[in-house]
DNA sequence: ACCTCGACCTGCAAGC
DNA sequence: TGCTTGCAGGTCGAGG
């Protein structure tokens, strides 16, 4: 799914659609997803307008004028459609693929918002907004890669210590949130680190960034802000509301491109794939270190 | 507390 | 052609 730049991508795909917008009607097509929609699910969107979109790591908020907030998690597969038409210019979407639209949101002005998922990994789940500070689902998450909080001294911090590959402890969204098994690879390949390497070297035994964390954020902020930039990226499942399709598939420089040669300047290596913790980590053996 | 691994689900592509 | 296998952008909970 959908890393942090995909989902701000339908963040601002669903905007025009949901903000200001007030929700008529809701069609629960199944009674779960990930998990059971909570019994009040619907009532507790019916009628409500929605003042704004947000998001937080992977998720998207939406505020309710009732002080409520829907949270929606898109999991591996889940994507929105605006309206009945056809979504947009590359896809038409079939008849076996409306099987997997789960939840429609019917506004009050005749738009639906549409949500497909068809491994239902995601979820979606109301809470009141006094009580997201307690919110389990968010209450571990480390610092949003593209705010303030995150920096070189924060991430030295969060991995002082960890024995686990530095792979593990960028996908870990307890350290940084929004991150996903693409841009953790395209990040570690620009900041020139293997994925193998522990994630403490990061940190000095005082607990200091090294270089090499300086590095890093940088090398996330960039790639994060790049797909962003085009719209995030569009691999089998994933495509933005208005139905165009994001293009920094074609940027990938390390993702999908094993048995190509490294692109980095003088290097001359070829990418490799190996698994780690039970997903493909792709890499420069030469060029990373 | 840490860390690893299996589980959740469907669809698609590759291999036989 | 059809079957089987492995793989996919995520995350949680059980177990070591």
């Amino acid at each position: 799914m959908p890393e942090l730049p995909e989902v701000e991508t339908v963040r601002r795909g669903l905007q025009p659609a949901m903000e200001g917008a007030r929700i008529a009607a809701v069609d629960l097509r199944r009674a779960d997803l990930r998990f059971p929609f909570q019994p009040d699910f619907a009532a507790r969107l019916a009628g409500q307008r929605i003042l704004g979109l947000g998001r937080r790591a992977k998720y998207l908020m939406a505020d309710l004028a009732s002080g409520d907030v829907l949270m929606m998690h898109l999991g591996m597969s889940g994507s929105f459609r605006v309206g009945t038409m056809p979504i947009g210019e590359f896809h038409h979407p079939r008849n076996d693929e409306l099987v997997h639209d789960h939840v429609v949101l019917k506004m009050a002005n005749g738009t639906t918002v549409t949500y497909n998922d068809p491994r239902r990994f995601g979820f979606m789940k109301v809470v009141a907004r006094a009580a997201l500070d307690d919110e389990p689902l968010l209450k571990g998450l480390g610092p949003e890669p593209l705010g303030n909080a995150f920096d070189a001294q924060a991430l030295a911090a969060a991995c002082a210590g960890k024995t686990v590959s530095l792979k593990a402890a960028l996908l870990d969204q307890r350290i940084v949130a929004g991150l996903g098994n693409i841009y953790v690879a395209e990040a570690l390949y620009r900041a020139g680190l293997s994925p193998k390497r522990r994630a403490s070297t990061l940190a000095t035994r005082g607990g200091a960034p090294t270089a090499h964390a300086v590095r890093l954020v940088e090398a996330i902020r960039e790639v994060l802000n790049e797909a962003i930039a085009v719209g995030g990226s569009t691999l089998r499942d994933h495509r933005q509301p208005d139905g165009n399709l994001g293009y920094f598939q074609h940027s990938f420089r390390v993702y999908d491109h094993e048995g190509a040669p490294c692109t980095m300047p003088g290097c001359g290596g070829t990418i490799r794939r190996f698994a780690q913790h039970g997903r493909s980590t792709f890499w420069c053996a030469k060029c990373q270190k």
